[in-house]
RNA sequence: GCUCGAAUGGUGGAAUGGUAGACACGAGGGACUUAAAAUCCCUUGGCUAUUGCAGCUGUGCGGGUUCGAGUCCCGCUUCGAGCACCA
């Protein structure tokens, strides 16, 4: 019987599709086990090698847990908007729904020839109003809560303006946009649109007038995620500074608990310790300076608390709210063509250019320690968003600072011993500190002269706060995300405007569904296109948000959606949640890292704050696929001709190399009939042949259209099966690897699965004849090796050695000649989750009515695997070595008999004493001589 | 600049501090065949030897710990990733 692979296949599918093969409901009696993919957006270019990678790897996983017992939840979706649908349509005029549907379809045509065991009953797409329900439910939630420091957690914004009515900010403790000081009566005196937009400083979801990042040619705002050296992510165009009232999400009052969770998930270090750089979590000090002749106070943040003596300038952020007032009138022109010139700067420019500019404000500040008078300048290189947008300039410390004052020749004034500042700064947290001010100036008690820095840092805190000078205060990098975007594609706000106040829908009339429009532009006035939808308004006529959610509003929950897909009355049950609790493991690329993966911690905090989520970390275990990078072939064109050079000798040439599509390659071979038929310019080529054949060149790039490098996963399945695709991807390397895809090597996987079908069916036999007696110790050794390999590396990832040991085991057994069930039954278990068709044509081929699915794992038995002898080597000095053999229990002190007593070990031995004699179990015997 | 990770044959990659290079590809040789495909067998890190046994060397570089280091420690080099006027 042939391994007919396309029959199998298809078959199988289309059972699973009819027996509902893996289908999951929330069945008490099992353990549960959540593994999740992260969803894909569906492009128009369909799936390419590379993406099922993740895919197959979870895929493996869920199937051996579900083997092993557990009830595996493992859905699949789509995350289907996103800005090239939108593009698409404003080109085309085509609606984005009808693209996005179409690319759907064939990402689930292609996705169903790979034999996954998703189950497609819990689907769900972000841009279904059913689902988007949900996510503007979520935002509600949010506008209607506040997040309290001390209890740690979001709270419902009912308590604050309780709070607010009772003692005003008093004795407050919550996160906020910036500190408010008012009273109960004060409160109680504002209009119902000041209390809104008093309100507005303290709400998770909130509309602010913060700095954010503007795409001109996108049309929209971007999140800091989005925005890459000043580029935006999605197509690369310019993104520029500017103030803009726009939704926003607290992200940052979550920021310790963000970073403390990380302690308690297992992800790989490297992504953890991104999320921690992007966090940014700095402990310091908040100092506050008089300004002479004003009552105006300048509050800085310095981590180097320390080097207050060495300040010599203070500087302001161009966009700091401090600079109007502190600009004496003399300066205020310079300082007027100093802001306009900044603001016009893009991000980009700003990175690039990162020459020294700045302007002397015309006040100075008063040292709080020393009472000196310190200038204060205004420059972009402190950022308005960071700290309190002002900072003390120790030159001598801070390379920064140090620029600064080199440029414009101001006092640099070192505070450690011994360092040299002559050419650049003194940065290190290192050293003993000097040059404190004399008993009886104005600094009192504090003199740090003779401490090293950590201590000098303590003294400053600590006299600073019992002075009143400041306080000790944690800064974190983390921006709160803006959630506003400019464009149609996307979910609607629930929210309505009365006189510019925004108001929520109430929570009935959810989902407010995405209008149709007749252009997806944006009005000539620059309003968002959802500007154009008609009556786009409450029923009172109060007119509705036009700007939308931006991509990670939909994707941020949708692992929870997945536990109850389909519930009208809640995002989930609570019951479903109880069963379900989180992600056990979560398979996605590290380009996640510092976006989805920090807006879903976020989201599921806030969620479990309102007992939604029953679990403070959504995704327990993570597993970073690598990327597939594409292999990219080149022919070589002799310069002016239309002849082409093979690969080895294309040195005696002057040529040009020219990508070549990847799949009229083969081995590097090239296919030149194929090559001719490929493009018409390429017709009449010639060719310099090597051994009568063309080789080309490759590279590793990535994987696109433009370098011909792109593979398609259904062509693959075609020419040698789904089962053969996924073990292969998986033989590739370990699936956290990047790698290129090399379709070279396929063929030794094709190669092995035929073997092991035909371990059973032998050759040329047409019914599967085993026999029942119970196989010889060499094969049960060779079956439990296999098990006790298989299940340690399914649980660390290890699929490619896996592989390996299926193929070394098929060997075994097809020298062995074995034919016998008790030894091959439990090989098709083991290899169900790796090549799910194959397995099951086998299972049904032994008998069995159920699905393999439902088999049971088979366990190993180290009796099987115990040795008689043992062959050890024994060395000298670690040099040399010959081998004797001994019975596997021997003790250790027989085996140093049998080696003294050895005639090869006594030559060795001649004329030396042995030192010592190391045995390592099963291996070394090493002697040591002198 | 700071942080993290990596470096092993022609290629992808294996190796709880214990015989480095498993497994696979590719390459070379052979068997079967009129021939090809398919299949099977042998060789395959380098150097030396090959009349037989074999010997030396070898995991980016330089040190160290150890009876023994690809693996642990210190110092470099190169590559990759993240953060970056974050005070």
């Amino acid at each position: 019987m042939e391994y007919n692979f396309r029959e199998i296949e298809q078959k199988w599918q289309k059972r699973w599709v009819e027996r509902q093969t893996y289908r999951v409901t929330e069945n008490k009696d099992k353990q549960k086990f959540y593994v999740l993919n992260m969803f894909p957006y569906p492009s128009g270019a369909g799936l390419h090698v590379g993406h099922p990678l993740g895919y197959i790897a979870s895929d493996i996983y869920a199937r051996y847990k579900r083997l092993r017992g557990f009830n595996v939840l493992n859905p699949m979706g789509y995350d289907a908007y996103g800005l090239p649908a939108e593009q698409y349509a404003i080109q085309t005029g085509q609606h984005p729904a009808i693209t996005t549907d179409k690319n759907i379809a064939r990402y689930r045509e292609q996705l169903d020839k790979i034999g996954f065991s998703f189950d497609w009953n819990r689907e769900i797409r972000t841009c279904d109003p059913e689902y988007y329900q949900w996510t503007q439910w979520a935002f509600e939630q949010m506008f209607k809560s506040y997040y309290c420091n001390r209890a740690q957690k979001a709270r419902p914004i009912s308590e604050l303006i309780e709070a607010f009515g009772q003692n005003g900010t008093e004795g407050l403790d919550v996160a906020c946009s910036k500190e408010l000081t008012f009273t109960a009566a004060e409160w109680k005196a504002m209009s119902q649109n000041k209390q809104q937009e008093t309100l507005m400083n303290y709400r998770i979801a909130y509309l602010g007038n913060t700095m954010v990042n503007w795409c001109p040619q996108l049309g929209t705002v971007l999140a800091n995620d989005e925005v890459v050296e000043g580029l935006s992510v999605r197509g690369g165009y310019p993104v520029v500074q500017r103030v803009m009232r726009q939704w926003c999400l607290r992200v940052s009052a979550y920021a310790q608990r963000l970073l403390d969770g990380l302690d308690t998930i297992d992800w790989t270090d490297s992504l953890k310790e991104t999320q921690r750089n992007w966090i940014g979590r700095s402990e310091g000090t908040e100092m506050s300076f008089k300004v002479k002749g004003s009552d105006t106070e300048l509050l800085i943040f310095t981590t180097r608390a320390d080097t207050v003596f060495g300040v010599t300038f203070m500087v302001l952020a161009p966009e700091s709210a401090l600079v109007a007032r502190l600009t004496t009138p003399g300066q205020k022109n310079e300082v007027d063509a100093y802001l306009e010139r900044t603001r016009k700067r893009t991000e980009r420019e700003r990175i690039a250019d990162r020459s020294v500019s700045g302007v002397f404000s015309g006040s100075y500040a008063i040292n709080p320690l020393t009472g000196e008078e310190i200038p204060i300048w205004i420059s972009d290189y402190v950022l308005a968003g960071y700290g309190t947008g002002a900072i003390m300039a120790v030159p001598a410390h801070d390379s920064r600072d140090y620029a600064f004052a080199k440029h414009f020749n101001l006092e640099i004034r070192p505070l450690i011993e011994g360092c040299d500042v002559s050419e650049e700064s003194f940065d290190a947290k290192e050293g003993i500190m000097t040059n404190s001010p004399k008993a009886g100036s104005p600094a009192g008690g504090l003199n740090l002269n003779g401490l090293t820095v950590k201590e000098a840092i303590a003294a400053t805190k600590k006299y600073v706060t019992e002075n009143g000078l400041g306080r000790v205060k944690v800064n974190f990098r983390l921006r709160d995300a803006i959630f506003s975007r400019q464009r149609y594609w996307g979910e609607p706000f629930p929210v309505y405007y009365k006189d510019g106040m925004p108001y929520l829908l109430d929570e009935s009339k959810l989902p407010l569904e995405l209008p149709e429009i007749d252009k997806y532009l944006p009005t000539e006035t620059g309003e968002p296109p959802l500007a154009r939808a008609k009556n786009w308004k409450t029923e009172e006529g109060y007119p509705l948000e036009v700007c939308t959610m931006p991509g990670f509003a939909g994707s941020s929950a949708y692992y929870l959606r997945y536990m109850d897909p389909r519930n009208h009355e809640a995002l989930l049950s609570h019951e479903k949640a109880e069963y379900w609790q989180n992600v056990d493991l979560y398979v996605g690329g590290t380009e996640h890292a510092t976006g989805h993966l920090i807006y879903s911690r976020f989201w599921n905090k806030f969620l479990f704050d309102l007992g939604v989520s029953v679990k403070e970390e959504p995704f327990q275990k993570l597993v970073n696929q690598g990327m597939i990078q594409g292999r990219s072939n080149f022919v070589y064109r002799i310069k002016d001709t239309n002849t082409f050079v093979s690969y080895n000798l294309k040195k005696d040439y002057d040529v040009t190399p020219i990508h070549v599509d990847v799949n009229i390659v083969s081995n590097d071979i090239l296919d030149l009939e194929a090559f001719k038929s490929w493009r018409p310019e390429y017709a009449d080529a010639q060719f310099v042949l090597e051994d009568g054949k063309y080789i080309c060149g490759w590279a590793v790039e990535k994987m696109s259209k433009s370098m011909y490098n792109v593979v398609n996963p259904d062509l693959i399945v075609e020419k040698y099966g789904a089962d053969t695709l996924r073990m292969y991807e998986m033989f590739l390397g370990p699936v956290e690897q990047s790698k290129p895809w090399d379709t070279n090597g396929i063929d030794g996987v094709h190669r092995f699965l035929r073997k092991f079908w035909n371990l059973f069916w032998g050759k040329g036999a047409e019914a599967l004849q085993l026999s029942d007696e119970s196989g010889s110790a060499e094969e049960l050794k060779s079956l439990h090796k296999l098990i006790k390999k298989v299940t340690a590396d399914i649980e660390t990832f290890s699929y490619n050695t896996s592989i390996s040991a299926f193929m070394i085991c098929t060997n075994e057994l097809t020298s062995l000649k074995c034919r016998k069930r008790a030894v091959l039954e439990p090989l098709v278990v083991l290899i169900a989750p790796f090549a799910p068709h194959l397995a099951e044509e086998l299972w049904e081929a032994l008998g069995h009515t159920t699905s393999v699915c439902d088999a049971t794992w088979p366990e190993y038995d180290e009796h099987y695997l115990a040795e008689d002898t043992v062959s050890y080597t024994i060395s000298f000095n670690g040099k040399a070595r010959f081998q004797k053999t001994f019975p596997a229990d021997a003790a250790n002190d027989a085996i140093q008999q049998a080696v003294l007593a050895d005639e090869a070990a006594q030559k060795w031995m001649e004329g030396k004493s042995v030192v010592k004699i190391i045995i390592v179990p099963k291996k070394i015997v090493n002697v040591v001589l002198r």
